[in-house]
DNA sequence: AGCTGTGAAAAGATTCACAGCG
DNA sequence: CGCTGTGAATCTTTTCACAGCT
């Protein structure tokens, strides 16, 4: 296919993005005020021609011989994720993880507003959280209507996450961040990101285990 | 390059290999004995073609016209990823998501077995945490060297990220799971994979933004 | 017949290398 | 001159489509 239409951003130029709005949210606090891919792309931990093709998909920013200006920069960032909104979430299941999720101050400094904190336990109902209260998981649709939610995030045990990601979705939301050790079925126009805890865990299981086999032997062996 | 040695698995299918051995783990208790790429593939959210080309850098392991043995193909993915040996972990910070992270019984069901829990702030230190307590960070080297650690999980503030990070390479560690807002720069040798709980939300953001965009002026073609 | 395993094609992401602007 | 922006080359991943085994 041909030409890439403005705002075609490749996914894994998406993901880079963030990276590079907190780096230049540290550069910013540090007063610094231009600075050069070679610079940002050492602090972003990738190389500098990636960084300038990342950058290029959201236009010509830099100037030639000098730069980014960090202030433009990071402000062209955040409009281009969608940042200069605030979005509201919600939050379903607060076991521990979802409690450390809840008191996590990342999300609220950058633009994400929790609106509700919900879990199935009567006997967690109730309880503070935040600066709110745990809510009955009945009260999920009301909540995700009234406030137009359009990020849910799933911290419940992997046998609710199906069932509270398809209450989340009929109710409107249109993103789900899944903590839960599963796998989501959600109609396309919903997108689903998650994070798999153990699955990251057995990733690095899997590079230790191939440094340790052929050390010193220059062989590698195995095969079933 | 030329041919692919056995063991070169890409990185893509290491990681799906970790959900597909969760699935099979799921239908071994199911006491389903055979899965064809088919089902195991929508199970696991990927097509199957996939899955079978995943599944064929493992070597052959199917009965054609059947499908997989289950019990044998979750023991050939456990094998492939390491994951038949024990591995010990350590965490070091010991906030709210250092405490749901010792709190995942994930973990320790998946061969990690966590030495060790340490934490800067003096008065942590000693607090109860899983079957443990909470170690003063000065212990960290002691702990990775006595018992020959290879993982190591940092849940701190991002300021301090790097320099534990130093410390855990410096002492042995090979692998390491970040959960800190902060790129770290480690040697060649050692593994790193993070896990950027405000970047999942702002590439959420993103598709929230680019969905939004275009509604209703008949321009947008699908979402992938 | 049915389903795996795999070459080959297509799509996507990264790196190279340099033209071109300030 | 120095640094951005970008086509072209390369490498990786996904998808296709079917040969070949049970």
């Amino acid at each position: 296919m041909s030409e890439r239409r403005p705002g075609e951003i490749p996914e894994a130029t998406v993901a880079r993005l963030a990276v590079y709005l907190r780096v230049l949210t540290g550069l910013v606090d540090a007063s610094t005020v231009t600075v050069s891919s070679e610079e940002l792309a050492t602090i972003a931990g990738v190389n500098s021609a990636k960084l300038r093709k990342d950058l290029s998909y959201l236009g010509s920013i830099g100037t030639r011989g000098v730069g980014y200006d960090v202030t433009v920069l990071r402000e062209k960032i955040a409009s281009s994720l969608g940042l200069t909104q605030r979005r509201t979430c919600v939050l379903v299941g607060i076991g521990n993880l979802g409690h450390a999720l809840a008191g996590y101050s990342g999300f609220s400094s950058r633009g994400f507003t929790f609106v509700g904190y919900f879990d199935a336990d009567p006997a967690r109902v109730g309880e503070p959280i935040v600066d709110s209260r745990i809510r009955d998981i009945a009260e999920l649709e009301l909540v995700v209507k009234s406030h137009g939610v359009s990020i849910g995030v799933i911290a419940t045990p992997a046998e609710a996450a199906q069932t509270v990601c398809e209450r989340l979705v009929d109710a409107g939301v249109t993103s789900i961040l899944n903590f839960a050790p599963s796998v989501l079925t959600v109609p396309d126009n919903v997108d689903v990101r998650k994070v798999d805890l153990a699955a990251e865990m057995q990733i690095l299981s899997f590079h230790e285990h191939r440094k340790s086999r052929g050390l010193g032997n220059g062989l590698v062996e195995s095969v079933g």
